[in-house]
DNA sequence: CTGTAAAATTGACTTAAGTCAATCTTTCTG
DNA sequence: CAGAAAGATTGACTTAAGTCAATTTTACAG
């Protein structure tokens, strides 16, 4: 279980290149919290007293409207921190964390991971190149709901969830049906629609959490420019 | 001139709290670049061989549809860096950067500019800084994006704008009304028939590039829940 | 000034996608 | 394995905001 821990911080590209020395030294000022499915990990605008690293499960990072409606701007597995952007500016969290499996997390203070930031030039540049790979996350997604419609937007997600999963044939979702709604910024009932419709035009086949990409040529070009209808 | 520059770096807060030997340190790795109105500075997906820093005039960063539709994602001024996404990571621009007036910038190569922040930890944690902010305002902006509609963005907008001008009265606007447009991610028709709207019911009041707000509670709750036809 | 181009506004129309509600299906729990 | 709850789909309808086109207004170069 611990040597389980360091394991996964040796090989986290954050904490790439360190010694064992070092890395017991991180493993020290962490502490392991555990959580059940779908439960809170910090709210939008709580103070943050640290940030989290994903040692297993996943969660999601979202903002909520006052209506209810959520939009998740992120998705985060193994290896991966959540709420960084509290520790070094502002101090508050920028947006809701829930877990969307039974998940465990490690827990890093903010007083002791600056200082240990400091001390090591190396891990900063890495948080800083996490930092700006988020950003550029960002500049896509904002790019994908304010430019394009959702059936591009469906599209070029599904290509990018098929990159991620090695081109597996076929897609298997982790999430549901609700929450890929959400990451594309639409509903459950416009997600059905679209898959139906792209279905219909044989550039997808969905059986449940299983999508085929049947036609990728066609997909990429309508995560590009086009229309569903332009097909 | 040059001084002018050094005074700049000085007063930048991600140079905060140098000393001025250091300051020299950076002002020898820059080298001053001077753009017309409506030049472009780098282009979604070039190659980076370094970041800028805004000396004077303003830059906006965008996204560009096939179709010709911009979304912009930020303004910067007067002391704001542009494109250290592509120095941490990447090293592709991950959008456009287009000055809005007559600019004069600092360009920071890649290599020397890491060496630099390796050497001062303190450097790091202002970048970490400044990137986290960012990426606040980016979750805000998508929150906006997908969980508001244009009204209750451009009553956010323009709190946010009256606010970076302390408050005075008339509000001036420092950009067009089309890429006013463009950050609230709309078009300008809509904005224009909006602005009516507003004024209509005598939340704001427009004169040219001048908007005085009549009503800052109308307008804040208008910008946190609301639609313009409730009020 | 004055005339031309750029910016902004207005109207008529279209449409993508949201809402509400009913139903069907899958997935667990007891 | 039954039954309830959660998840997904489908239909009918509404609506915010986009498109296209025509003016009007503003800004500025000669």
């Amino acid at each position: 279980m611990k040597i389980n821990v360091k394991q996964l911080i040796a090989n986290v590209l954050f904490f790439k290149g360190l010694s064992e020395e070092e890395i017991d030294d991180i493993h020290r000022i962490a502490s392991e919290r555990h959580y059940q499915r779908n439960q809170m990990v910090f709210s939008d605008g709580e103070e943050g007293a640290g940030f989290f690293l994903v040692v297993e499960g996943s969660v999601k990072v979202f903002k909520m409207s006052p209506e209810g409606k959520e939009q998740i701007l992120h998705i985060l597995g193994p290896g991966e921190p959540v709420g960084q952007v509290a520790v070094f500016a502002g101090a508050s969290f920028p947006a809701n964390a829930q877990t969307i499996t039974k998940s465990r997390l490690l827990f890093f203070p903010r007083r002791s991971f600056v200082d240990l930031i400091q001390s090591r030039p190396s891990l900063a540049l890495n948080m800083l190149a996490i930092l700006s790979n988020r950003l550029r996350e960002f500049t896509v997604q904002i790019e994908n709901i304010s430019l394009k419609e959702v059936p591009a937007r469906l599209a070029s997600y599904l290509l990018y969830l098929s990159d991620e999963q090695q081109g597996a044939e076929p897609l298997q979702l982790t999430i549901s049906k609700a929450q890929l709604a959400s990451i594309i910024g639409t509903i459950p009932e416009t997600l059905s629609r679209i898959l139906s419709r792209m279905s219909a035009k044989n550039l997808i086949g969905v059986n449940g959490r299983e999508i085929r990409l049947l036609d990728r040529d066609n997909l990429a070009a309508l995560a590009e420019h086009g229309r569903l209808g332009d097909l």
